[in-house]
DNA sequence: ACCTTTAGGCAAGAGCCCTTACTAGAATGG
DNA sequence: CCATTCTAGTAAGGGCTCTTGCCTAAAGGT
């Protein structure tokens, strides 16, 4: 349904979209003279002029005091204002906490990594979070406006909180970032798990660039994936599309079973988990003696009832295969083998980004800020 | 990605949005004064004057000469132009063609129903079709502008042509809706298969209503599915999405099979063709012997497989069960008792809606030509 | 007959954007 | 050194839209 109610037409209407053409074309170049938006923008000089002023006045952009050179007279660079703030983006695994701040231009401004001990737990993956944020608040002009959390678990898209489902894996433990960011960022705190980050990262920028329809396999210590349709990736009513664990698909001996389950059997799986025991997987994937292939075959035609189902229910223009041991040179051409006699083949790519979930939170932290920074035409006051 | 470049402007924007205002106005009420107008937009008495001038004169707006009766002095209804056209909303099924003309206001403006013959063909149909479509043109005040077509068929998205899977029914058969009306409507000609045109309408109307997320599940002579995510049918990149014949599931004795090969060999496909035998599953749900039993409890654990897969891939907030033979009541029991012992139930219902492939199409119909009309108000933009 | 109520019109005013024309200032070229 | 040329920015004026406030017209109630 679209919308059903135009906007109410107003002249406030027409200012705070000349603003908004302003602010925008300063987050998309750094630094700008006014007659450089209003030739960018199509809006007249004087139009221009008179909304950077208002902007400079509410403390949104400002006069770098450089001028350019060259012919003519020199004008002068307008650009966001520093305190406009940044956006906080961390992600977290079992293994560590990764966190950065970027500002509507897109810049990184500071990194902190913490690497955390095997079953920490979420509460000493919480502290590290917080950690992280308060170092990074502290190197930037503003403050933390949003965060944009990536987490190695399924998120419930109501509540942002990490959701632990029947047989798969808990890596991170239960954890809301919401409350634990509370204080040291002001704003909304946007949670989604990995995969479906790395997805929109390859949609964006990866293997899937302008492909508006695909399924992300992410085969590692869990099992996941994510769909993206019509250009979004698709969280579904609870936040847990993608959690294939259950997935219904072929199993040893052609026996219908859960897609967790064939790991199970395959013994796969780490000892009382119900992780994927991924060094064991790899061996084995390089191996090539009989037993090695028979299992290899299992899995392959495991993962094809999965593929059958994104298929079937996504329609994908192509699938990306990432995670762990997913990419894996012969397990992707095998795949791709089996796959392309089945009915509806789709062709296969292995993921190409390193660190993908966080390249994914970062476009995503970057397009929110902004978008804030358009809404509330108002300057962060001082940290 | 969100719009990165806010639209300019001018004060032929406010204008444009004023109209736009009037004219949805009058598309969700057949007539109104000018006083009310403003009073339901809330833009000012002298503006909306302005614009029903405007729109008087270019013909998208008339004054219907009745006045109002009551207190105070009597306003002059306006409503839309009765030639502003209909469009043409079209279902086609194996056994027939229904067609109606619909207005901008949903007003249905005639139907018109061809039965064919079993096996007719695809040539028959689009006769049907074209005759219906030139039989309702002549009803209505102005053209067709428009249509929407149903077709039991999986549609291509690029072409709206219908596609024939492997081992999936053709029931219409090689159909190119658009081509065949082309010279009956003058605009665009949208198709989509029923399925997902029922889900619409149970989306809109029916079960389902206000549920942004769920899988309707049709099963019929053929089986499909359409997903709804975040309120809209996805269609995916080929516009399979919901295509499930090939979807790996589980068959007799606990096999991983394609869904549409347990039908076939539990025998319930009608010979020589991959189309469901209706007649003689309905005949065996409605029995209760030992070899009845066996075979429902295959077809529930089959269905079960493929909802587990529409679980971990759309995630839904429930599934709607239509089709000729799904709603069965003590088949959707079933599956319900099946499905609730799984790890991520989900709530089943059957789908309440009759002809919903119509009503689906009808509403979406509607709003194409509304939103068509809002277009062609505006200035045409310069080529 | 008079009052109340409502539709609609008219006039004044403010705001926003545009065009045109002009000024300011910097590099270039003689 | 000065004139030229080119560009940034400003000023003035105009057109358009929306709003407010007041007025008239017309119908019903008292």
């Amino acid at each position: 349904m679209v919308r059903m109610t135009p906007p109410k037409p107003s002249l406030e209407m027409l200012r705070t979209l000349t603003d908004e053409n302003v602010l925008r074309s300063l987050m998309a170049h750094p630094r700008l003279t006014r007659a450089e938006i209003s030739a960018r923008t199509g809006i007249s000089k004087p139009t221009i002029s008179d909304s950077v002023q208002r902007l400079a006045g509410a403390g949104l952009v400002v006069d770098t005091g450089e001028r350019t050179t060259g012919r003519g007279r020199a004008g002068s660079y307008y650009s966001l204002s520093p305190l406009l703030g940044a956006a906080l983006v961390a992600a977290i695994t079992p293994h560590g906490v990764v966190a950065e701040a970027v500002d509507a231009l897109g810049h990184v401004h500071g990194r902190v990594r913490t690497a955390l001990e095997a079953n920490a737990g979420s509460q000493v993956a919480a502290e590290a979070l917080v950690t992280a944020a308060g170092q990074l608040a502290g190197r930037i002009p503003g403050r933390l406006r949003l965060a944009v959390v990536s987490a190695a678990d399924p998120v419930d898209r109501g509540t942002g909180r990490l959701v632990h489902l029947p047989d798969a894996p808990f890596l991170v433990g239960d954890l809301d970032p919401a409350t634990v960011l509370a204080t040291t960022v002001s704003g909304p705190v946007l949670v989604d798990n990995d995969v479906n980050w790395a997805a929109r990262a390859e949609h964006q920028a990866g293997c899937a660039k302008g492909v508006d329809d695909f399924v992300y396999l992410h085969l590692g210590q869990g099992l996941g994936c994510a769909v993206v349709s019509d250009g979004v990736v698709r969280r579904g009513h609870r936040g847990l599309v993608g959690e294939i664990a259950h997935l219904c698909t072929a199993g040893p001996d052609g026996l219908a079973m859960a897609f967790t389950e064939v790991f199970a059997v395959l013994g796969l799986r780490r000892p009382s988990s119900t992780a994927i025991d991924v060094p064991v997987l790899q061996e084995l994937l390089a191996r090539h003696d009989e037993q090695a292939e028979r299992v290899r075959a299992v899995l392959v035609r495991a993962i094809g009832g999965v593929l059958s189902a994104a298929v079937s229910l996504a329609d994908p223009r192509m699938v990306v295969i990432g995670g762990e041991w997913g990419p894996y040179p012969g397990l992707i051409t095998a795949i791709d083998e089996h796959f392309s006699r089945t009915p509806r083949p789709v062709p296969l790519t292995a993921a190409v980004l390193s660190s993908p979930e966080l390249t994914g939170a970062r476009s995503r932290a970057v397009e929110e800020l902004r978008s804030l920074i358009v809404r509330t035409a108002r300057p962060a006051p001082e940290a």
